[in-house]
RNA sequence: GGCGACAUAGCCAAGUGGUAAGGCAGAGGUCUGCAAAACCUUUAUUCCCCAGUUCAAAUCUGGGUGUCGCCUCCA
């Protein structure tokens, strides 16, 4: 696999440290709010990433970190009269509510901030000792002037950076771009823990180097996240990490694109956000988790209710091939043809081109391709009729590559009540006797129901919304 | 000022040297009691513009235009 490394800014094999087995940490949520669609993205195509990591035969260890220490979630406690872990404890609920919805899976850990307080403070010390760091009046900061290799990732210089920074607005620093890695508490009522500095909490790079650390060892496979992070959020965490430890932090880093609204950022601050719980409302999650891939994981996507509903129709194609296939397992023919035969053997061919779309660099977008074609090849074979077996292993190969996007997962397995069966076989009855308006009507009340009926030549098919 | 990304049909979107994937929407048709779904046909002689390299360019080079982003909390 192909992947484009945001470190060396082209695209390199993918090669783990360790065979099999890969290590990946992605920034999380600031847990002070519902997340919005721009957070989801990293959430959906590194979940995607995993998933298929795992398809082509890699264990992964995923971590995703909870920041629930931060200005933003004492400010929204303050509002709520909440304390601060109140706030944070509701908002990493409802991130598993929606990130459900959208079918990305739990990571293999989500360390929060306020349980990793001792190895944060460990860290620290070790950047103090190594004269990375210096403490004035309880607070401590890093000096990227020391770092040599400041500003590999983003490819800024440092002079530049220097000269670009603005007024240096906590005189406590020696230079402008230097960074928090401890704060003193101001009031009382603020949330704080003891330190050799003073009673106060971490800033904000500096658990991500911690947690990274803790949990998956000084060097990582992978480091993902939003491209938004990688200056100065990403930069920070390679100079705290490799100073500390003295070895490359990351091996390969990844970013995705950002979503827009007509063309500008969404973002908290520009307020032009769209929650996806809000979204949700409107949209299943897997139309979200589709509208979301249908793109490069790098490019930016706009977002609007005109190419949500693009992204439902589309969807709405893949989900009638399963409905039509489930069905035709069921009530297909018994023996499979000569030319079902020969279009078994052709059905691998679409899982190669899947996976050769998704070895380069995640292209989620032409391995989508991939699966619309492996259905309008199957749908055309079927189109006549088809056996069990057929379509039972046509669904099979769909269900697989879907699978992997974390699609077509979402499925109501409960059958009809016998209000419904009976309804439907009175209409049956209807037709029989060219009773076509009485049958009508009978599909009519059915679609009130949110419940479709297609006359097939192998029965009526009842499909759900 | 420094760093960077992008520009492909009505819309979304792949494609980084060999003659334009896929999806949505539209049009016509087949099937159907009618539908739905599906299938068939159709929708870019051309990839922002100009110049260059090459047998060959949407793809490479140079220039231009336009849009967006990072450099400040942000996914």
């Amino acid at each position: 696999m192909k992947v484009y490394n945001s470190l060396t800014r082209q695209k390199e094999e993918f090669i783990p440290i360790v065979e099999n087995q890969v290590s990946i940490y992605v920034c999380g949520p600031t847990v002070y709010n519902f997340f919005h669609l721009g957070n989801a993205r990293p959430f959906v195509v590194f979940d995607t990433l995993r998933r298929y990591l795992e398809y082509i035969g890699n264990k992964v260890i995923f971590v995703q970190n909870f920041t629930d220490v931060d200005d933003k979630i004492i400010n929204r406690a303050k509002e709520e009269g909440l304390s601060a872990s109140e706030v944070s404890e509701k908002y990493i609920d409802e991130y598993f509510k929606d990130t459900n919805a959208l079918n990305i899976s739990p990571a293999t850990v989500h360390p929060k901030v306020s349980e990793n307080i001792p190895q944060i403070i460990e860290f620290i010390e070790t950047l103090i000792e190594k004269g990375y760091a210096y403490e004035v009046e309880g607070d401590v900061y890093y000096s990227p002037s020391k770092f040599e290799g400041y500003g590999k990732l983003s490819k800024q210089n440092i002079d530049e950076l220097k000269a670009g920074a603005r007024i240096m607005v906590e005189e406590k620093k020696r230079e402008p771009l230097d960074f928090a890695l401890w704060k003193k508490r101001k009031e009382e009522s603020e949330i704080a823990w003891e330190s050799p500095w003073s009673m106060g909490r971490p800033g904000w790079h500096i658990e991500c180097s911690a947690m990274s650390k803790r949990y998956l060892g000084a060097t990582i496979d992978i480091h993902a996240g939003g491209q938004d992070l990688q200056f100065p959020h990403h930069e920070n965490e390679i100079a705290q990490s490799e100073a500390c430890n003295g070895v490359q932090f990351a091996k390969y880093w990844m970013h995705n694109g950002y979503i827009t609204i007509d063309k500008e950022k969404m973002s908290k601050s520009l307020g032009n956000f769209f929650t996806v719980r809000e979204i949700l409302e409107r949209y299943k999650g897997e139309v979200i988790r589709f509208f979301l891939l249908s793109g490069h994981y790098r490019s930016p996507i706009d977002f609007n209710d005109g190419l949500m509903e693009m992204a439902k129709a589309s969807l709405g194609r893949l989900e009638t091939a399963r409905d039509n296939l489930v069905f035709l397992q069921e009530k297909g023919l018994d023996a499979l043809t000569s030319d079902e035969k020969t279009a078994l053997e052709q059905l691998p061919k679409y899982r190669d081109d899947f996976k050769k779309a998704m070895d380069d660099d995640l292209n989620t977008a032409d391995a989508l391709a991939a699966i619309f074609e492996l259905v309008s090849f199957v749908n055309t074979t079927v189109k006549d009729g088809a056996s069990k077996e057929f379509a039972g292993e046509a669904l099979s190969m769909l269900l697989e590559l879907s699978g992997v996007l974390g699609l077509l997962e979402a499925k109501d397995e409960s059958g009809v009540d016998s209000e419904i069966e009976a309804l439907v076989e009175e209409r049956q009855k209807a037709r029989a006797e060219k009773n076509f308006a009485r049958a009508d009507e009978i599909r009519d009340i059915l679609k009130e129901k949110g419940i479709t009926l297609k006359d097939t030549p192998q029965g009526v098919q009842i499909v759900k919304e």
